[in-house]
DNA sequence: GCTGCTCGATGAATCGTTTCATGTATGCTG
DNA sequence: CAGCATACATGAAACGATTCATCGAGCAGC
């Protein structure tokens, strides 16, 4: 039952310890009879070697963890699957641990993950303040990687999207919509995502539309149960206080507030028009399409993993790096409108053609 | 850099290898001076325990994996959460891994997990005929759970929800509505729900219904852009021979058959009733929110958890168990309609259609 | 004072690998 | 044949924590 061991083998193969050891790590250094051998002895013993004892000597592990805010909202799933991809190919291996926002679950797996000297950390930190308790990370020699949070620490590397920019996009878009009474949905402003997309917002009215007012509506958290609610107190509104748009920091908002608003009779986008953030794959699924800020998920994933690599191997000399992407408007059914109090801002519709913009760098 | 040992602790501390032990696992055999002294010099040389020895000499680590088919998938994100609240609870770790549907990968990890001496695995084979490679773990002493896959297996537990019964539920409820042509769209028939779900509705029909038809569309994938293709089928045949209510094996299916058929002007649920699988929390949110059969996913997750760790205290006096558990229809608007009387559809109103959503290939 | 206990502290032995200095054939060159 | 690579194989010495038999000191009881 206790599976065999090194020596076991060796004993079995008729050989010395060290060559088995070479036969698994460096074969060709061992002649091919004797190798044969030993696969052998391998094979007839069941052997599977004990990776607590080669880290031990090695010093290190190959297996780099993701921890990451909620293991159920799609734009994690899709980071992680990036850095999947690129942790595979270098011959590693992910786990992912799931904090759900609560720090001191994230603080048991930082613990724990540092005791097993894991090769390197990719994480999103359920708050910016935690920064501390990765730097004893850092301090062990294992790499952290900060995701979507912390851009511009000098001791580790980050990727980000332009969560101002993403901001910018759909408060542009709303603006050219003829919108000039636009509700932001989002919280805690404490994230700073939650806030940089608003400021971005704030900026491209200002520029834009300097009639236009952004509306702060702060939500506890970024769920679709939060949504639903903000969209109770939005249809509490007499109708002609109500904004004509809304504009959620994350799609599982926009979602609850589709909803919300359409189970009090609201048509989504002719009274109130709606733009999402993240374009998880059930915005384009929902009651309305759902218009919505996209961000290269998958890539964030893979950029971060392969920062994490590099300065694996770059170990001292290594510069960190802050890779910030650019994301990218999708226009669906749930703004494509004109805003009706003010008719006459330009023609025709877009008619739901291919949305986005593709000339950014 | 390199973090400290325990025996520079102790040397720091003016005491033995064997105390500084005893601090970290038997603070009570420890006076409360030494302790203190023992405690202020691990704080002081910032000193982490180190697992891999840990693990070596105990001989078993406090982590248990889960591998799942696929993280982006809502099923699977809520097992892993109930597991998660067990295994933490225990004290334990819970890492997660994606084999993404591909044996391949399945495989990599399997064989690191083994490495790494898990101490438990709870996992949802790629393919049920994978099982032998899991006999490898039962036979090192590493406890497997096998979480919707194989009941019935007698070298391991397993806890699943019964298929067969949820699909009846489906199809009992769409008889009760007066269906008579039911498509059941899923696959690979090959997986062992898919195949249940089926056989499920089949002999409900036949109990109840004798007249009606189920035909069998079988997918690739169980995924939006499979539903999709399958509603592009539908909508290619002429009207009167469309089925007038689609049963699908899971709601990301579903989701694709709706965004499908609404594309083409064909209405939900009027002329054609739907109803998913899996209750996944975005069917509430779809364009027409959508009936599912629910199961009790976090419980099954917890569930796995408790048994796996329940095995893992008892050794070999454990005796296998296989839970089930039964699923729970959920209506809602997608399904909630009586089925036209035979040829006549109800005419009228094609005007409010959109046009549906072409952001996605 | 001696015995018998308890409470704490000790440190050598152990877990299973990897590494590396050392050893032993074997073949090649001049 | 001496001299010297080359090619393999060897096994002791780490790696860092845990365990356990052992020891010393303090104390109670007779």
């Amino acid at each position: 039952m206790a599976s065999a061991n090194i020596k076991e083998v060796a004993r079995y193969a008729g050989v010395s310890l060290g060559t088995v050891s070479n036969v698994l790590n460096r074969p060709d250094v061992v002649s091919p009879t004797t190798r044969r051998r030993v696969l052998d002895a391998i094979d007839r013993l069941g052997y599977v070697r004990n990776d607590s004892a080669r880290q031990l000597r090695a010093g290190r592990s190959r297996t780099i963890a993701i921890v990451v805010l909620d293991v159920s909202n799609p734009f994690f799933t899709d980071v992680i699957r990036g850095a999947e991809a690129v942790v595979e190919s270098a011959g590693g291996m992910l786990v992912v641990c799931n904090s759900g926002e609560d720090a001191r679950r994230e603080h048991r797996y930082l613990d724990m993950l540092e005791e097993q000297r894991v090769q390197g950390l990719l994480i999103t930190p359920v708050s910016d303040g935690r920064h501390k308790r990765l730097d004893a990370f850092v301090a062990h020699g294992i790499p952290v990687v900060l995701v979507d949070r912390g851009s511009g620490h000098p001791s580790r590397c980050s990727v980000a999207v332009d969560d101002v920019a993403g901001g910018r996009l759909a408060a542009e878009h709303l603006a050219d919509r003829g919108h000039e009474r636009i509700r932001y949905v989002g919280g805690p402003l404490s994230i700073r995502q939650v806030a940089d997309r608003r400021a971005g917002a704030t900026a491209a009215l200002a520029e834009r539309a300097p009639h236009a007012r952004l509306e702060t509506y702060e939500t506890a958290t970024l769920s679709v149960t939060a949504g639903r609610q903000a969209a109770e107190d939005i249809a509490a509104l007499p109708p002609g206080e109500r904004p004509t748009a809304v504009f959620c920091a994350n799609d599982l908002l926009a979602l609850g507030v589709l909803q919300g608003l359409t189970a009090h009779g609201i048509r989504v986008p002719e009274d109130i028009a709606l733009v999402g953030y993240d374009d998880i794959d059930f915005a384009a699924a929902a009651a309305v399409p759902l218009s919505s800020v996209r961000q290269p998920r998958a890539r964030l994933g893979r950029t971060a993993a392969e920062l994490l690599l590099e300065e694996s191997l770059e170990g001292d000399e290594h510069s960190h790096r802050h890779v910030v992407f650019q994301p990218e408007l999708v226009v669906r059914t749930s703004s494509d409108h004109e805003c009706a109090p003010r008719p006459g801002r330009r023609g025709g519709r877009g008619g739901g053609g291919r949305p986005g913009d593709p000339s950014r760098p």
